[in-house]
DNA sequence: CGTTATGTTGACCTCCTTCAAAGGCTGTGG
DNA sequence: CCACAGCCTTTGAAGGAGGTCAACATAACG
């Protein structure tokens, strides 16, 4: 068991060269045989819903690469609450304040199941001093950060719940499209919309009596897109 | 004039050797004579109040580091409404996206006249390649403006709007603090938290006549630290 | 089959929005 | 110096949206 996941399972040694997502994640760029000699010491994890991959304020000492599954980035502050600042997919990177030897900012939590490489700081340090296609990739991960905080401002904490509700929604995605076709419980969907379980719960429910979305065992379903996107427009 | 910099005044080249705040801005860790080689495109600039630097969607040619003053990026989304995603003081980097040849992802607005420095994409991105030090502070910076979108979300997205306004009256400072001791218009303050201007007023007017802030042609001076601290903390 | 966690719904009340109007400050022109 | 316009702020009143507390339903699970 890893100190930094707890709940999580082993799998072993990373095979780069054979992810499928290599492409859209960390390590985007390198070819195989750049793969080859640096990834040794990479983990790869599979996370259950409900497993806490760092806490905030713990020290970091690797970040972790989403390669399939949800993840939430939780953002405790003094008076309680507690929101949720990010979801991540797959291809999407948690803890990149490891690499400025910052404590972790948030706490991460896994809402699907999830497949994780886990990757030391320090080497992650090593590689983008000598390897200007990581270095690029290094800073487009730190800007998609900055892109999803301000996209969560912008579209899901202005307007009535209705709005923003359809543009998670959308921002969810459809089960056929991406891996981002995941359902949040209620109580995160608050967490995420700042608003209460029952708020949330409220929208949601009118949402499918009036037929534009179903739920599938953890996955959603659109029936009724331009009714979602007319919404998220209001 | 420059095109990206709406009623901007130019001053001249920028003189980073002597500039006060160079140690908490974008070339911090660097020597004079590092200094001295590469300063030549630098422009710096003084922008009035209201003046726009750049635009949502612009193509991105330069950052901008704020060396005096306050900046607001701005979101604009779909419907209308456009919110304010981040405030800038001294020693913030505004149009990061630039060096990763993006558009500009906000509108960056003067809010009290401020002292800018003008730095080509270019340079950076080719001082990035061989100076370490300079590397290791555009990730910070990078960092930075997550940590602050992040805290947005956390503080000022969530609770009653007494404890939002507290929050951000904290963040803003106080006149014999930092250089953040600026006062905000009700409707940009209102475009932060989230509300109405009416709501900004209303709130912004009882804390005045319960004596916890005071107001000084564009400064807030503050009165009661501690009852705006247990606003903050409710 | 009971137990527990999660989702749904209702009733009431608070907070914020909306629309409207009045007050205050500043700059401009007579 | 005063009058006036324009902008920002403040305040009021009415309505709506979401919070709160509670009950109940449903699903998951041993």
């Amino acid at each position: 068991m890893k100190p930094n996941c707890t709940n999580a399972e082993w799998i072993g040694r990373a095979k780069c060269s054979v992810c499928e997502v290599r492409n859209i994640v960390l390590f985007a760029g390198l070819t195989n045989d750049e793969l080859d000699r640096i990834l040794h010491p990479i983990d790869n994890l599979h996370a259950p819903a409900g497993a806490v991959l760092y806490e905030q304020g713990g020290s970091g000492s690797s970040v972790f690469t989403v390669r399939s599954g949800m993840v939430k980035l939780t953002l405790d502050i003094a008076d309680g609450g507690g929101r949720i600042v990010r979801l991540l997919g797959a291809g999407d990177v948690a803890g990149l304040e490891a690499l400025l030897a910052q404590p972790y900012k948030h706490t991460a939590t896994v809402l699907h199941d999830a497949d994780l490489c886990r990757i030391p700081a320090e080497l992650v340090n090593q590689l983008d001093q000598t390897q200007p296609k990581l270095h690029r990739q290094l800073l487009l991960r730190w800007q998609k950060a900055v892109d999803q905080a301000d996209s969560l401002i912008a579209c899901l904490a202005s307007g009535k719940i209705e709005a923003r509700l359809a543009r998670l929604l959308l921002k969810l995605g459809c089960r056929d499209e991406s891996s981002r076709g995941y359902m949040l419980n209620r109580e995160d969907m608050g967490a995420l919309l700042g608003v209460t379980t029952e708020t949330a719960s409220r929208a949601m429910a009118e949402f499918k009596r009036q037929g534009w979305v179903r739920e599938e065992k953890g996955y959603c379903v659109f029936c009724n897109r331009q009714a979602l996107a007319a919404l998220a427009h209001a």
